[in-house]
DNA sequence: ATCAAGTCTGAAACTTGTTCTAGATTAGCG
DNA sequence: CGCTAATCTAGAACAAGTTTCAGACTTGAT
């Protein structure tokens, strides 16, 4: 029988719970890429460099992440429960909801501001996953999504209230790599982000009967 | 003096025009990009097998295109010009501008819907690209953005307008991501389409005195 | 027609993601 | 404690993007 679980790609979410070790394996992993892209973004985090930081051969690093697209969707998960974490102590201040919502992105994106490089990593390999990486990339979706519904204060949200958010997680993903490659600046993604907000009030059932 | 002008990165904005033979060059390596790109989508684009199927030296397509990721940019400005052409012929019927604008978007995509997997290698590209292909993202862009205003019918938009496509923009190029991903049906992707199209006349001045 | 400057070709080399293999190590079970 | 199945390691090998180089070829100017 096993002697470890198999840590493979399903790791999150499935199966055998992993050994102590291998958690502790897998964090050492996340670490050093995390810390890979902080320095270089995408280029950067080169599978052989974090097999060596976290010390750890290389085949072992392939087998918990099948791929560097999976590592770096892994991280980002990693990063958006922390950010979920720090975002909730303070709630935001706006009176409609999409003041809130446009407030809280605001928030998330000035706390990428400060590791562009490793922004840019997560972001890129995000939208450059492919179907193999799909389930990874929509628990990033769905933790998104809890982020904004929480902003908005909705607990019971219609199915045009889901579509809007929809729409917004479009927005955010896609001015983010806009700004990660230098092509808008952050003026013009807070102008995005608030315009597109303005479609949660439009379906508020509060204010459209 | 040159013999032939540089074809190098900035071929289709700037300096010098091309040779007949250099644009016949130019044109063999885009039709063999989209056709291999058809087949196999962005992993079958193999600078290899372009610059054979294109009959044109590696060192040449690199001098052309200095990355897999320009081919495949400059690919889709090609395809773009293309569509805005037949789209052109058949403006939309929609009452408000906002129906015509998911009219033309939803026409378009189902027109990538044919080539599924060009549109897939077109993609991945264009949101993969990083700062050294800036312009030409940006004329993709800008593209698309005539598209919009085109279908809108919209000689002279206001900012608020602008801002409303640029969001438009982005949810169209996210939608196509996930679609194409497998995370999204094209259903799915009607309804975000049409939702954000509402914005437009959220901002449109006959309607908002 | 000749020449200089730049371009194209063909092939090899280099880089980095990914796969594979043989042997050492580990975890849990009897 | 000793087995057994699985994991981990080190390192080679492979694949595709990118770079490099020497030599053949074009082009435009003289």
């Amino acid at each position: 029988m096993p002697a470890e679980a198999k840590p493979d790609a399903t790791a999150r979410t499935s199966s055998s719970p992993l050994t102590e070790r291998q958690e502790a394996r897998r964090r050492r992993i996340l670490h050093a890429s995390a810390q890979l892209a902080s320095r270089g973004g995408f280029d950067a985090v080169q599978m052989r460099e974090v097999a060596e930081s976290s010390q750890v051969a290389l085949g072992t690093l392939y087998r918990y992440f099948p791929s560097k697209i999976h590592l770096l969707v892994a991280t980002m998960q990693d990063q958006l429960e922390h950010m979920h974490g720090t975002l909730r102590k303070k709630p935001p201040q706006g009176e409609t909801a999409a003041e809130r919502v446009a407030e809280t992105l605001m928030r998330a994106f000035r706390a990428l501001q400060r590791e562009p490089h490793l922004a840019d990593a997560m972001v890129r390999a995000l939208t450059f996953a492919d179907r193999s990486v799909s389930p990874e990339v929509d628990q990033v979706s769905r933790q998104t999504t809890v982020i904004i519904l929480d902003a908005m204060g909705q607990a019971d949200p219609t199915p045009e209230q889901l579509s809007a958010v929809r729409v917004i997680e479009h927005t955010w993903h896609s001015a983010l790599i806009t700004w990660l490659s230098g092509r808008a600046s952050i003026a013009q993604v807070k102008i995005d982000i608030e315009t597109v907000c303005r479609l949660i009030d439009l379906t508020d059932p509060h204010q459209e009967p």
